[in-house]
DNA sequence: GGTTAAACGAGACGGTACGTCCGGTCTTCCT
DNA sequence: AGGAAGACCGGACGTACCGTCTCGTTTAACC
């Protein structure tokens, strides 16, 4: 974007991470809306100014930090040889993630300003959604050709229909996000509500 | 709260409509955070303190005025004489009331207030949440009566299991909130994503 | 300007008299440009937006407190019976009060924004100038008639003849702004340079 | 104070010059307040570092500029044989330079400084008003010589009759700055205004 | 002719003030 | 007592400018 051609002061490294980090830390404080700008500047021992110059938004920062927070901790999901098993080794540190800390609370916030802003919104599922459907989406493809699963399977309904009761809990909160839900999840989303017609 | 003695004049249900009113129209013209205090009042055609002397914040009057707005369609659910027909009559109408205006908007801002104020958060899902589960709720308990499903059927589960999935396309967006997604979701959920073990 | 039916809240003239006086005070302490708008609401224990609803700019506000300073002291001539007397009465006061304290810096901030404002300088004329030349003029209207001076003396030319000088030493500050200053500048403005023609 | 070896690179006098002009160009467009080093940098092709390098202020810089566009037409006063016709040869041009573009609004900031800065305060006077009163001084002096003024006139007294007026109806702006004026002003400080006492 | 020292363009940076906006409260008069 | 009008405090907003800094580059004078 700026300082095209490597001419003049170059970006500080240092500002860059200072700013990330005070704002990762203010928004596992408080909410977005109650962190200031100043604050973060100020934390950060920064400039408001060097934040303008290169986020446009609180919430584009936000977005920034809580990326750098949430991929601290990368789970990569192994082959546990049963389409059950991969999905719980891969929803489950999520859900410890997504509920150890007050994370729900910024990705709230941060899908509020998605439901206005269409370019944030894209960003937003680059960064946090697609990654996770992904991966999911490969286990399904190897659950596919292990034959435990149908070849005209509906995936996209299959990944909503497990990400979306992980995300209900978090958000809505009348119930906490425990190992045992994803296991409950996985299960029913599995083997259907209804009994087999055995 | 005020006028405990029904003394002095009562309270005007006129500019409470108009303020309700007011406050839904603009919610729907733009982000909850977009939409001022000051606008509601001059749009309604009141005083800024009387809205302040009925409704705390600008976030409880959001809550009212969706709600109102939210209410003009009620979908009361009729037995069709299987779970699958009734979660169909259920949740159809729903999810096309959720995607017929941005009210994924306003909803993804009362949810994030909703992560940091538990008192907002138990109005909330009292409002909009729990009436609805109640209603699966009941149809549940008409099927587990015709036995269609087992008695230990983890209902709460199956409620995340079916609301999750729609919740979350309102709310990411990453695809649309079709009647074909609903008829998926009850499928899928209702069969399992595993083929049955006949 | 504002509030034209004499509805609603009326102007607090306790917080406008606290803004002049926190003004003033600042203004007295350095100079205009080191006086921010944040510092005076501060001192005046008053919200920004209070005094930009008053005053458009911070100028205009120094402006309204230097007259208010200004005028405490209000010097009125009295007839001393010859026009040297007259004028001595007249701008020995005024001398004074400019060069007791540091007015001279207010002023030439004042007249500073004069110059790229015409309705600023048309105010600042109306307040700060022409008052004193009123007084001034009626000075040589009496003298006229006593017969001191003839009738086409060009009396805008002697006003500037006097106040000039006073001017020029308090705002260049090459030498001080005495009494005995004064009293030289009456004295060879009536008699001139060149001696007279005896 | 650089560069006291000669030594390295020797500074620019093509950017000197293009500051200068640029801060001149600007200086005679607006305000100096709505002058910005960024803008004079961007003008004149420089890097603001450049600027700073050799002007400790905008102010400073703005003195040095002046003075550049001031000293391009440089009056000689010549002898005319009287006072009267020598000083109208100096402070006529004067005059109409003064008033020829909006020098005024530039003095004024000037000035405005010199208030709070008395090193500035000696350097503007040094530059912008020693030179002319000495010419005025020395035009006194050869009046003395001729007989025309008593010896023990107060020259200082009599230069301030004669630049206060000046510079009071340029700054203030009550009335312009004409040759009328100025003769007005010379014939008046000279003859005085009461009648002589024939 | 390679080294060195300073000046230079570019532009990021910390800091400060700007003028605006909004949330919530309060005051006055009117109904 | 309820309500309309609107002034008020507090505080965050995003911008603009100042004066400094850190780069890489250029330009002479010196060795």
């Amino acid at each position: 974007m700026t300082n095209e051609g490597n001419r003049g002061r170059p970006r500080s490294q240092q500002a860059r991470q200072a700013i990330l980090d005070a704002a990762a830390a203010l928004l596992l404080e408080r909410a977005l809306s109650e962190v200031s700008m100043d604050a973060v500047a100020q934390r950060a021992g920064v400039s408001k100014a060097t934040i303008y110059r290169w986020w446009p938004t609180k919430e584009a920062l936000a977005l920034d930090a809580l990326y750098a927070e949430w991929n601290t901790v990368r789970p990569f999901p192994r082959d546990t040889g049963s389409l059950r098993g991969d999905l719980l080794s891969l929803l489950r540190p999520w859900a410890r993630l997504a509920s150890s800390r007050p994370y729900g609370r910024v990705l709230a916030a941060l899908l509020t300003t998605a439901q206005s802003d269409p370019v944030f919104a894209t960003e937003y599922r680059q960064r946090f959604v697609e990654p996770r459907r992904d991966q999911a989406r490969a286990l399904f493809q190897r659950a596919t050709e292990r034959g435990e699963i149908p070849a005209g399977t509906k995936i996209d309904v299959a990944l909503d229909l497990l990400y979306g009761p992980l995300y209900h809990r978090l958000l809505h909160g009348h119930a906490p996000l425990t190992d045992r839900f994803v296991r409950d999840v996985v299960d029913m989303a599995l083997d259907g509500i209804l009994p087999g017609p055995a």
